[in-house]
DNA sequence: GCTAGAGCAGAGGT
DNA sequence: AACCTCTGCTCTAG
């Protein structure tokens, strides 16, 4: 009875009209801007995360805006660059399109790896400094590297993964910040994905708002997964910047360079 | 307030 | 770490 029918009522026919197209999104973030608390402590069995707003709407619009002119995604993989604007991955035996794009910047001479796609660090530009150093000013710690996925609307999404700790100091909590739509966000603990054990530790869900920050803190990468599910009801793109320190003689040693 | 169809979300197999 | 298929839930028009 409820909040819907309750909405449907409020709201005029016009209003009910710009509803379909682009109106559900603004609505829906300033809800969320308005309810959204500074600083929040996420805490289940290994899992220790901290959400806080880095940006103010002001701030982020321009910072999404900056990123959107000066970063490069990858569009290939093997360096082979594809008419397609997005990398094509291999995934039992077939090959599929990436379901977002990804940049990594960072530190000279640093790669990312990940499904046997090795991603050097392009060297980083004035916005990324300047976001690395509000989050190092916000957290107190200090980052070499940055992984940027772009999700242009609710059908993007990246699939339930833990970051690569073989190259991650350990120490180091991985910082994500989000600019532009506001997605959800699923943690689920590694025992909680298959038989017996699914019913006993639950998923954590989130949204993250525009200009946010979330702290993955030791040892959350450990024992939970984390994904971006598809969400048709967005219509806006979102960029994702995950800070990391990456511990260079841990490295794997790369063999395709993108 | 109820019902049925459409569309979406989540889980498992590949 | 991707898609496809199946199942069950929610939304919404009538």
């Amino acid at each position: 009875m409820d909040k819907f029918v309750t909405r449907q009522r409020k709201r005029s026919a016009v209003e009910a009209d710009e509803w379909k197209t682009e109106e559900p999104f603004k609505k829906y973030k300033e809800e969320c801007e308005v309810e959204e608390e500074f600083l929040q402590k996420i805490e289940a069995e290994g899992l220790d995360c901290d959400y806080s707003l880095l940006f103010d709407k002001e701030e982020g619009d321009h910072l999404f805006n900056q990123l959107e002119e000066e970063l490069e995604y990858f569009t290939g993989i093997e360096g082979t660059f594809l008419s397609c604007d997005k990398a094509k991955l291999q995934v039992y035996g077939k090959s599929y399109s990436v379901p977002r794009k990804q940049a990594t910047y960072g530190d000279e001479g640093l790669m990312y790896s990940f499904s046997g796609v090795h991603l050097l660090a392009k060297p980083w530009t004035p916005t990324l400094e300047h976001i690395r150093d509000a989050v190092t000013k916000a957290t107190g710690h200090t980052f070499n590297f940055v992984l940027i996925n772009r999700y242009n609307d609710g059908h993007d999404h990246i699939g339930e993964h833990r970051d690569d700790e073989r190259e991650l100091d350990p120490a180091c909590p991985i910082a994500s910040v989000s600019l532009g739509a506001v997605r959800d966000f699923i943690f689920r603990h590694k025992d909680a994905r298959t038989g017996s054990s699914k019913l006993q530790i639950k998923p954590v869900k989130l949204e993250l708002a525009h200009g946010s920050l979330l702290l993955m803190n030791y040892p959350t990468n450990t024992y939970w997964y984390h994904s971006l599910p598809v969400r048709k009801k967005v219509k806006m793109p979102r960029i994702n910047l995950t800070f990391r320190r990456i511990v260079k003689n841990r490295q794997k040693t790369g063999i395709k360079l993108v």
